[in-house]
DNA sequence: CCAGACGTTGTT
DNA sequence: GTCTGG
DNA sequence: CCAGACGTTGTT
DNA sequence: GTCTGG
């Protein structure tokens, strides 16, 4: 699953890759849930790219609390959940990253890795966005939609974040694509031969910790 | 009909 | 808002 | 995801 | 144990 990730390229260098315009926003080795997050977001009206807060708050929540439960949504069943199917035809978003954590705990140790994709190329995961529209707030929000593990994972964990290829990145922002099956069907396990992991310091387990030894190799 | 949930992960 | 359960 | 709090009253 | 905050 995914509830923590890397954000370490330039603006200018993300620009690069994926030949999109983003706003300013502070690289971040410890990206967490309740933290804003880097996305290009798809509506019937527009395609833009803006800091979104991670845990989707439905726009019908009496309470934002509820996004802390909302951080990732199952592959298998987000066009059926009554909180995101509607979501999936209507507003769905890329989220920006170059890496993402994922603990292995085997013997009541817990044990963080990274993993990147591409020799540590900038990569998509994808999402889908809400607003919520509270007393004296109004919050844009997402989730990260989750599936199971590639070969490359299975080993630590048994699900992964869905990670979009070039191709599928095009069709899933694609207004005009309202078709569930079609969708559903870009979310699969990344290329296990794209993706490499390597295991990095329990440091990463606080939230509060955010800067470049992170993503170094431990031990 | 109204009330209440709406989610994932992992562990037992 | 929409679905499920009672 | 993990870490850290989880409570009230009253006083500074 | 469970919820909140980051």
């Amino acid at each position: 699953m995914c509830g923590r990730y890397t954000l370490v390229n330039s603006r200018e260098a993300l620009e690069k890759a994926f030949g999109a315009a983003f706003p300013e926003g502070n690289e971040s080795y410890n990206v967490a849930p309740s933290q804003k997050v880097l996305a290009v977001a798809s509506s019937t009206e527009q395609t833009k790219a803006g800091w979104l807060q991670w845990g989707l708050i439905p726009s019908w929540a009496d309470d934002k609390k509820i996004g802390h439960k909302m951080i990732n949504a199952r592959a298998e069943s987000v066009d059926t959940k009554p909180a995101f199917r509607h979501l999936l035809e209507r507003r769905r978003c890329l989220v920006i990253a170059d890496g993402f954590y994922e603990w292995d705990r085997e013997g009541g140790t817990k044990q963080p890795y990274r993993i990147t994709v591409d020799n540590e190329e900038p990569f998509a995961f994808a999402g889908l966005w809400d607003r919520w529209e509270g007393k004296e707030e109004t919050i844009t929000s997402c989730t990260i939609i989750t599936t199971e593990a590639n070969d490359l994972m299975q080993n630590i964990h048994h699900r992964m974040p869905v990670i979009l290829d070039e191709e599928a990145r095009k069709t899933w922002l694609d207004p005009h694509e309202t078709d569930k099956q079609v969708l559903k069907s870009l979310l699969q396990p990344f290329d296990a031969s794209r993706m490499a992991i390597y295991p990095v310091s329990t440091e990463v387990n606080s939230p509060k910790h955010n800067h470049a030894a992170l993503i170094e190799r431990k031990g």
